[in-house]
DNA sequence: CGCTATCTTGAATCCCTTCAAGTCGCGTGG
DNA sequence: CCACGCGACTTGAAGGGATTCAAGATAGCG
């Protein structure tokens, strides 16, 4: 694997330390973490996992985006997850995964080598209980994505997917009101089942209707909040994506 | 609510024994399961949690069926998950759940009062340990589910539940080859993102294409199981949803 | 025996896909 | 510097699969 590594940064000065799966370690559990870790790097579209592959590593993701995504025999594909800083790869107890892993962007990962990973799983409470939180929450949110791609029409889909972004953007706290889209139409379309052509018709559609506006292609401002609420097909503040 | 109390099982007695949240707890914790659950019966049909309901229970499965499902504003529902004997309903930690949960057949649930089970769940790891297990299993079956619901198509929507229903008889053991729907087509639509038509007449091009042999309108076998298969889409024996 | 819920079948419609052509933006090399 | 080429995106037109609307069949149950 075309693996890069990056400097070590302390696990008490991580961006993602109040997230990710260490969220609840105190900083003798933070010690032990440290010790095993290790950073890994990827450029934009390389692999991380290949589906099927040894799982040699369990990783939090530091920085950029990843896709997890299954493919048909006839090459459809699905995204099944979209990971963000914080979100963490990898299942203990099982040695290998189910869907690829790729980087959408240039992604940072904090790895553990899986066996003493699971060591420390074990007698270490705090990370397991932080580890079912965030499975159930990936749980949640994949629910949300169901209803999504078995019940809404092509411009719920994707104003339900822009509204995610405008959710995560206040999270992240940026203030600023441009939004980047961290996906190509494609993956877009692989993430809300559609076809890209589609996806492309209908930012088409949102900026005729004064509901975005783009700078380029990457860039843009949502106009019109409350009607791209009302074009996701949720209630107000129901079927929120993660 | 409308329940109806069932007589005790000794959890050393329990049909679903291995393979619930108990599977791995020894006979001294499943003492203490003993000693704080109750039996709890609904009709088929019945609501056994509404969305946004104060979750009292949390509980096992132990006979019969219940559907998870969501529902938007203007009445389009997707079905987003099936429960069958040893599932388990209720999220540690949350004091709601963010889907109705309905009796698809008669159903009788081994309940535990959230309070005190989510104190047991500190003391015992087997138990917690047990639920990351099946959290991550659902997880798992809810992307197998996405990919369904993504990208194929209406046959292959139905393939897929049928080859599920025949994986599931294989389980549990039931060496007869009839095998049972146990859910309306209106409610196997919403759990497929279909219209109940379209899997009636998908049904029909089943039954003309002798991959299926319906006795009555709940009841059949699979004549051609590699016919079936094939419907499926996917690979020989990847995609399969538990 | 008829009532009702469930299911089947048909015909028309529509939304999304498919196929095709063209545009845009950007980095590379002449 | 500009032409070139390529990947990403947009737009159009035709086609198809699933939905919608509607009517009828079937089976279970009082």
């Amino acid at each position: 694997m075309n693996v890069q590594l990056t400097e070590r940064v302390k696990c008490s000065e991580c961006p993602i330390r109040h997230r990710a799966v260490c969220a609840r370690c105190d900083d003798s559990e933070l010690d032990k973490l440290d010790k095993i870790k290790s950073y890994r790097s990827f450029k934009a579209g390389q692999t991380i996992i290949w589906r099927g592959d040894d799982l040699t590593h369990v990783s939090s993701v530091v920085a950029g985006i990843a896709t997890l995504s299954k493919t048909l025999d006839d090459g459809r594909m699905q995204m099944v997850g979209l990971l963000l800083p914080s979100d963490f790869i990898g299942r203990p107890g099982r040695d290998t995964l189910d869907f690829d892993v790729t980087a959408a962007s240039d992604v940072t990962l904090c790895s553990f080598e899986r066996k003493p990973f699971e060591r420390l799983l074990v007698e270490t409470p705090h990370i397991s209980q932080r580890l079912v939180e965030m499975a159930m929450d990936e749980l949640d949110a994949a629910r949300d994505w169901m209803v999504l791609l078995g019940r809404k029409t092509a411009r719920e889909k994707l104003a339900s997917f822009v509204q995610m972004l405008v959710q995560r953007s206040h999270i992240d706290g940026t203030a600023i009101p441009e939004l980047v889209l961290p996906l190509t139409r494609e993956e877009i379309a692989s993430y809300l089942g559609l076809t890209l052509e589609t996806v492309s018709r209908q930012f088409t559609q949102f900026r005729k209707d004064g509901i975005v506006e783009f700078k380029d292609r990457r860039n843009f401002i949502v106009i019109d909040h409350a009607a791209l609420l009302e074009a996701t097909g949720d209630d107000a503040d129901g079927g929120v994506i993660v």
